[in-house]
DNA sequence: GCATTTTGCTAACTGTAGTTAGCATACTTG
DNA sequence: CAAGTATGCTAACTACAGTTAGCAAAATGC
C-alpha cells in the first residue's frame, strides 16, 4: 500500500495530465467520465473504482497498471519479482486431475503448516 | 475484460470458498466485510471495489491478483495462456525447504509422467 | 426430540461514487 | 473591446456500494 494512496493517486494523475499537456476536460472526455469528477479525483476528494481508473488510463494513454499502483490496488513489483501463490498454481494446473491437485495441496499444506 | 466479469467473479469466489471449505460468514469475518454483502457479490448482485476484493482475497488466503483477473480489473496475461510452470513455482516457494521442494516436485512428476 | 447454533439470505438503511447544471475566470478571436 | 470559447470548479442530485437487523432453514449437540 502507498502511504497515502488517495493523495498519491490524485497528484500522480495531475502530473501525468500536465506532462501530456491535456486539459482536465480533454482527459475526462477521452476517458468518458465527467470533468468535475476527474477534478475531484485529482484533488483527492473522491476514490474512484478500478473501472474509472481504467478509463482514465485510456484518456491519458498510459497503462492502467501504473495507475493501480498509485491507487493501492496493485503492489509495485519489487525488482520484477511476482509473488506467486503455489497453492493456486497447483489448483489451476491443467495437467493434473482433481484428485492429484488435492493430494499435492495436502502435501504442500502439511509442509507449510496450514 | 472477461466476457461477464461480475458473474465470473461471483462464481469464482464461491468456488474458492467451497474449495477452502469455509462458510460465507467465515470468509466475510476474515475479510472484515458483512456477510450479506459477500453473499450478494457471490450471486453477482453487487460489484465490489478493489479494496473489498483485496479483503476477500485475504479472507480466502488467495492472491488479490487472481481475483482482479476475474473481476476484469487486470488482464490475464496477454497472448492467451501463459503457462505457469508448477515445477518452477514449487522450486521458488520460500515457504518450503529444499527437501520439501524436491519431494513435492517428485510427486508432481509422478503424476504428470515426466 | 428439543434447544441452540450456524448458515445464507432479505429488506431497510447510510454513506459516497459519479453526474448534471451552471458559475467565475482566463483565454481567444473578429 | 465585446463576444465566444475554454478551463477548473461548486452544489445539488441520482445510483448504488456496503452495513445492520433480523428471518427461515439446516445443522449440531445434549
Amino acid at each position: 500500500m502507498s502511504p497515502n494512496p488517495v493523495t498519491d493517486l490524485g497528484t500522480y494523475l495531475k502530473e501525468q495530465r500536465q506532462q501530456a499537456q491535456l486539459s482536465l476536460r480533454q482527459v475526462a472526455d477521452r476517458a468518458g467520465i465527467s470533468n468535475p469528477y476527474l477534478s475531484q479525483i485529482e484533488r483527492g476528494l473522491k476514490r474512484p473504482s478500478a473501472e474509472i481508473l481504467q478509463a482514465i488510463a485510456k484518456g491519458l494513454a498510459i497503462s492502467a497498471e501504473q495507475i493501480y499502483v498509485h491507487a493501492g490496488i496493485l503492489e509495485a513489483a519489487p525488482d520484477g519479482e511476482v509473488v506467486i501463490d503455489t497453492r493456486q498454481v497447483i489448483k489451476n494446473d491443467p495437467r493434473l486431475t482433481d484428485k492429484q491437485r488435492k493430494a499435492l495441496i495436502d502435501v504442500y499444506d502439511s509442509y507449510v503448516g496450514d
